[in-house]
DNA sequence: GAGTTTGAAACT
DNA sequence: CAGTTTCAAACTC
């Protein structure tokens, strides 16, 4: 690995330049090369020995860390390309990592990566960019030579891809495959090779993977001796600690390179063919993304390789097409963002042409998830380093390369910066292959890029992501679509805006405030927010964002209790998520979409200064479930609405009633007096710690991970969908996460009625509790976040 | 499809 | 920070 690696790095030097290689790699280089003789049998030693710890390490760590931490570390990016698969091991690497990786990986990366869109962008004329886009949209990779690395990814990837399925097999083959991959084509895509060998070795599960981390360490080590104990020994260190690098790297390699994705494979022998090139991409770009979505643990990962498989393979395994999808939809948000602003930059470098160099390297991994998503995650670091809040716009100001442009064109409407609420992948039923027929048929045949607006992301998801595609692509009236999404049970990802005053340049306008460009299907008047005029809507969203930091970070937050204590259940019950401000519901008692927690399938908080809250999903009180209680008392009005509930909000209702188990129980308690009193938020269960530790569970900005160091995805917000909730928490942007919800976000006591303490957390019972909670969540919470960060 | 209601967002 | 206005979604007819 090493080897091949450097070796490629080095000729990606003579041809890009600089980036990769500081001269003491450049020595260690040489030196690992000569070492790496006799490196090889000590190595896949070490290797060896090494991979049975890591497999161990992963699951602990998958488990026990990604109830807390992993929220934050998908948003990392950090290895979450490296695939699910990796996850595990990386786990603690990711955390750890996270710290390390901006310096490592990321200089090196993002330096590499630049320079390769540098130099394939100048490589590539328009015309074969066109052309790449179209053999990619066949679904044949690209040929040129920015293209190479594509090849070699697919390459590559198509052995780990089959490795997936069965772990065994691969590991080394990829690894000779790498090294050839990398020597032969000494693509600028140095980077993605190695990303791409990570990704397939990974999916070997493992002892590739240590290899990687060897590779590292053998070069360090290389150089001062020898000794291959010592090497094991340290290595063995190295993995652990390091390993962040390693990860890093990976991201690194992931982004760049990988970062664009072929728009769409038409066909499914194209997915497949891509799909081979898929692994290794995807797995790095949207790798990142993706992983830090998946992290969830060793169902995240199983996830996570089917899609990759599933993709790679072209295979169809429909088991996986379901998970996939869900990925994919995790993906496209995190990737949307990403991609927006890597897609920009990219776009930039590229001179607009980037579009085709997306494709290429995007569309060797086309999978799926490509077609749906454009995205990737590009550039993570860069990202990561953007400062901004983690509004999609920052995001993509800040990291324009990320942003993918999505072709779909135009079935479809237009472009989209994907939201991250493509919660319609979620959606169990129609997921999978839905998606991928919405996909396929969408292909992209277009990519015709506006130029660098249309980088930004025209996404398709609103209606490759579901249901909606079809339907809503063709609908143009506004309420069409809205009730169309709300079916599809989008929320938010798809959303289609009606505004007639704001420009689409207020958080009145969902897309906006979603941090979509509004597509054709919007019905909006005037509408800036559109690529054409990214300026202005990075412009306008900066100034919200400076008015307030969290406006575009998800508006749901999950409590990370959820997550660790209810698990499955956490993940499904709304209970947990809260709305970070809380709703100011006068009339609707929180049982109509009027109210944003309502909307949000979440329950109400403290935070929530409603009236009359009879909200389905929890009330303020913490009574949590309430719904009927609730409902029966205050409303004898609204109880038909309750029964009925928006058909979007009965599935998710459905779901949250099972979950919560709702009690159905009439008696209900007077409204007020539950939401007032205070019932204990423990009472209510999970609620109070849920709401201690703050997890997003529905997030509105699509961008807005990026916007904190670390490119979080925030996932749309998830008004209806529940799953997306679970997944959310995990995709919550750190920054989100560290604070709580609520406390961090906003004190919300406007009425007085309820204060959230300062910190707030979202502590549902005002008073002692609410220390409590405070002190639990702002502890757990703040240190998960930094170290990933 | 038009009009009304509602509550968040924006403004003062 | 509070009150008011603006806005667009949600809802009703």
């Amino acid at each position: 690995m090493g080897e091949g690696f450097e070796i490629s790095a080095k000729e990606s030097n003579q041809e890009e330049g600089e980036v990769m290689d500081t001269p003491e790699r450049s020595k260690n280089n040489q030196i690992a090369a000569s070492i790496s003789k006799f490196e090889d049998s000590p190595v896949f030693n070490f290797l060896n020995s090494l991979s049975p710890i890591k497999p161990v390490k992963s699951i602990h760590i998958t488990q026990t860390i990604n109830p807390l931490s992993f929220a934050t570390l998908p948003s990392v990016f950090t290895s979450p390309h490296v695939s699910s698969l990796r996850e595990s091991r990386f786990l603690r690497r990711h955390q750890l990592s996270d710290p390390s990786k901006p310096e490592f990986s990321s200089d090196e990366r993002s330096t590499i990566d630049t320079n390769k869109v540098n130099i394939e962008s100048s490589k590539q004329s328009d015309e074969e960019r066109e052309n790449l886009n179209q053999r990619v949209s066949d679904g044949e990779v690209a040929g040129g030579p920015s293209y190479d690395c594509s090849k070699l990814v697919v390459e590559s990837a198509e052995d780990p891809s089959y490795d997936f399925n069965s772990p065994n097999s691969g590991l080394r083959p990829s690894c000779g495959l790498k090294a050839k991959h990398m020597a032969d084509y000494a693509c600028n895509s140095s980077t993605l090779v190695p990303f791409v060998q990570e990704a397939s070795q990974r999916g070997s599960y493992g002892s590739e993977v240590n290899i990687e981390g060897v590779s590292q360490v053998d070069q360090d080590k290389d150089v001062s001796s020898c000794d291959w104990e010592n090497l094991i020994s340290d290595a063995s260190n190295l993995l652990i600690f390091e390993s962040p690098n390693g990860t890093d790297s990976y991201k690194k390699s992931t982004d760049p390179g990988t970062s664009f994705y072929a728009s769409i494979p038409n066909d499914m022998q194209n997915m497949h063919s891509l799909c081979a090139a898929g692994p290794g991409e995807q797995a790095g770009e949207g790798g990142e993304p993706e992983h830090l979505s998946t992290q969830p643990g060793e169902g995240s990962e199983i996830t996570e390789i089917a899609d990759s498989h599933d993709i790679i393979a072209g295979s169809s395994k429909m088991d996986y097409e379901h998970l996939s999808g869900l990925y994919r939809g995790m993906r496209r948000r995190c990737l949307v963002f990403e991609m927006a602003g890597g897609r920009r930059k990219h776009m930039d470098e590229n001179s607009g042409s980037d579009s085709s160099a997306m494709l290429q390297s995007d569309g060797s991994t086309s999978s799926n998830d490509q077609k749906l998503l454009p995205m990737r995650t590009g550039n993570d670091s860069s990202r990561r380093v953007l400062p901004g809040i983690g509004l999609h716009l920052n995001a993509l100001a800040t990291t324009p390369k990320d942003y993918k442009i999505v072709n779909h064109d135009s079935s479809a409407s237009g472009r989209l910066l994907i939201g991250p609420s493509t919660s319609v992948n979620f959606h169990p039923s129609t997921t999978g292959q839905e998606l991928l027929n919405n996909i396929l048929s969408v292909a992209p045949s277009d990519r015709e890029i506006d130029g660098i607006d249309n980088a930004l992301l025209p996404v398709e998801d609103c209606q490759a992501s579901g249901y909606m595609a079809n339907e809503e692509i063709n609908q143009n009236s506004p309420k069409k679509k809205r009730r169309r999404v709300e079916q599809s049970g989008e929320g938010e990802a798809c959303k289609r805006c009606n505004c007639k005053k704001s420009k689409c340049l207020k958080l009145y306008c969902e897309c906006f405030a979603a941090g979509v460009y509004c597509v054709e299907p919007c019905a909006c008047i005037d509408c800036f927010n559109k690529p054409i005029h990214e300026d202005t809507v990075l412009a306008t969203r900066k100034q919200i964002e400076s008015r307030n930091p969290l406006a575009f970070a998800p508006k749901v937050i999950r409590g990370p209790d959820s997550l660790s204590e209810t698990g499955d259940d956490s993940s499904k019950t709304p209970a947990s998520a809260r709305h970070k401000r809380g709703c100011n519901c006068k009339k609707s008692g929180c049982l109509k979409k009027y109210c944003e927690c309502y909307q949000g399938g979440v329950g109400c908080s403290i935070n929530c200064r409603c009236e009359g809250c009879k909200n389905a999903f929890g009330r303020k009180d913490g009574s949590g479930v309430i719904s009927t209680e609730v409902e029966v008392e205050e409303d004898e009005t609204d109880m038909p609405e309750k029964s009925m509930l928006d058909p979007s909000f009965q599935n998710t209702a459905v779901e949250n009633d099972l979950e919560q188990n709702i009690d159905s129980a009439p008696p209900a308690t007077p409204l007020r007096a539950g939401r007032q009193s205070v019932q204990l938020p423990f009472s209510s269960k999970k609620k109070p710690p849920r709401s201690s530790f703050p997890s997003i569970g529905s997030s509105s900005g699509i961008y807005a991970g990026q916007g904190f160091g670390k490119p979080r995805f925030l996932p749309p917000p998830p008004k209806f969908d529940k799953h997306f909730e679970t997944v959310r928490e995990e995709e919550m942007p750190d920054f989100l996460q560290g604070g709580s919800p609520v406390s961090g976000i906003k004190s919300l006591s406007p009425n007085g009625k309820r204060v959230s303490p300062p910190h707030g957390v979202v502590g549902t019972s005002p008073g002692l509790r609410s220390s409590r909670k405070l002190i639990l969540q702002s502890i757990p919470s703040f240190p998960s976040l930094t170290p990933n960060q």
